[in-house]
DNA sequence: CTATTTGTTCCACTATACGGAACAAACAAT
DNA sequence: ATTGTTTGTTCCGTATAGTGGAACAAATAG
């Protein structure tokens, strides 16, 4: 008789045990994610020593991602990078999410204009602009109305100064490129100015607006965080200059990171 | 007796034969697809029908695909949908492939450059405007020349049209909630002309800058394309007014067309 | 032109994925 | 609540599909 007293006593809990269980679909996708980090191409032997896995299981991999259109090779250096498919469900990914964000955070955005009492909304980055997504009107007769779907330049934007602070420096480049338009005498249109004014934002977590597009009003901002990536979006409370006051910015600071942060983690789950 | 005498007839020639074979790893990269083309969030047995597998088979593998967090489940709907790493390897490959795509078309700009005669550029579709990507300058000692990462709006740039004309209808909208910027008498400010250009442009495959920007500078674009998607690319000749006339449109045409054509090809080889 | 690195194919072995069916969980209809 | 229906997950024996050593092939370096 094979297998002798004791057979399937391999501690296979029933699930996995310590993560080093690997199907082939998890390779698959983990190959994927090993060129999400780093933008160079890569070859087979790169690729299965940085995965830890056989040469010939890595090969075999690539040529069903290959075929799939998640990598292509380059014909010149004859190493992998990441296909049509790879940007394709990218682009459907960011459209999903950002629908996602808009239903889970819009409860959010009503308690926090309930808890402040002024106006509040979502902001999403959208090239080089920031688009008004979502918004909460406050409850006080005087307050800011937000128009849906509005388009603001990122100089002016509260949220876009969030945004940006923690977004990766190719891409604050290419924004920087365009020129700042100026509204009023606070509009910022020193590119030295905003540079500066972002470090400290990235410092703080937190942005403000001190009447740099409508003299009379006043905003404050935090990102929402999708995973390890640039933030795209933040939450913003926004209104008439005589009420967001010194005091009222440092009452409302808490339950504004605290709403962002709960939204963030929230598209995680 | 079932199946008789001989068993395992089962003519499996050895490989595949008929391409109906599918290992796991392809099937996971099939259901992502499956997310790509439809917005929508779908369930298990949605998902196994569309994509002819058994209903466990769909739910192991959507298990996995969760847990690499390349799909999420939305709680509310207990549907599944796009995640995080989908939206990672997408941003990833946006760059990997500009970087390609200019290594790629850098020679055959050149070559379409000296047949020509005139100025020659890629123009890169970023958010809601154009950036210039890369550009070889004409021979010519009157010619146009391009300022490297230059950004254009969108209304006056050739190669937006190229490019916004096949593009997908809620994107194309969200660009053009931007106010058209008027540069001259020949800017196109109205949408509603715009879009009746793009649906001209649509049709015959290149676009036109009669001086839109410049008075005296005109263009002709036609748009590369990645794949089935959203081009966001295209391959501009520009030059003064005085030398791009109905002639050298007529004897740039076929050039034009091919060289962008090639880079498609390349792109995808 | 040989040596070395890198990538692919082969094949026997075994672990892994399959799919029917049972089970479990939501949701609808009484 | 109770039952019926749809949808999703788990179980498990079987057989297919993936594994990895090694041979082979193709580039690149020396």
């Amino acid at each position: 008789m094979l297998n002798g007293p004791e057979k399937n006593q391999t501690d296979k809990v029933n699930g996995r045990q310590n993560g080093a269980n690997e199907s082939s679909a998890e390779k698959a996708l983990n190959i994927l994610l090993a060129f999400s980090s780093s933008t160079k191409e890569m070859g087979t032997t790169e690729l299965s020593q940085k995965l830890g896995m056989h040469k010939s299981t890595t090969s075999r991999l690539i040529k069903t991602l290959v075929a799939a259109n998640f990598l292509q090779q380059n014909p010149a250096t004859r190493k992998y990078l990441l296909g049509m498919s790879a940007y394709q469900i990218g682009y459907a990914a960011n459209r999903s999410l950002d629908s996602r964000l808009l239903s889970i955070a819009q409860p959010h955005l009503y308690d926090l204009a309930q808890q402040t009492g002024e106006s509040v909304a979502l902001e999403l980055l959208s090239g080089t602009n920031v688009i008004l997504a979502s918004h909460v009107e406050g409850p006080s007769h005087l307050r800011f109305n937000f128009q849906q779907g509005e388009i603001v330049p990122i100089n002016v934007a509260a949220g876009a100064k969030a945004i940006l602070a923690h977004s990766d420096p190719d891409f604050l480049e290419s924004c920087l490129q365009r020129e700042f338009e100026k509204f009023n005498e606070q509009t910022i249109v020193s590119k030295k100015k905003y540079r500066a004014l972002l470090k400290q934002v990235r410092k703080d977590g937190i942005s403000y607006d001190r009447g740099e597009r409508y003299v009379d009003i006043h905003a404050m901002a935090v990102p929402i965080h999708y995973g390890g990536i640039t933030p795209k979006a933040a939450v913003i409370i926004a209104g008439p200059a005589s009420r967001l006051t010194d005091s009222f910015l440092k009452s409302a600071d808490q339950p504004l990171r605290e709403t962002a942060s709960k939204i963030s983690e929230l598209l995680h789950s």
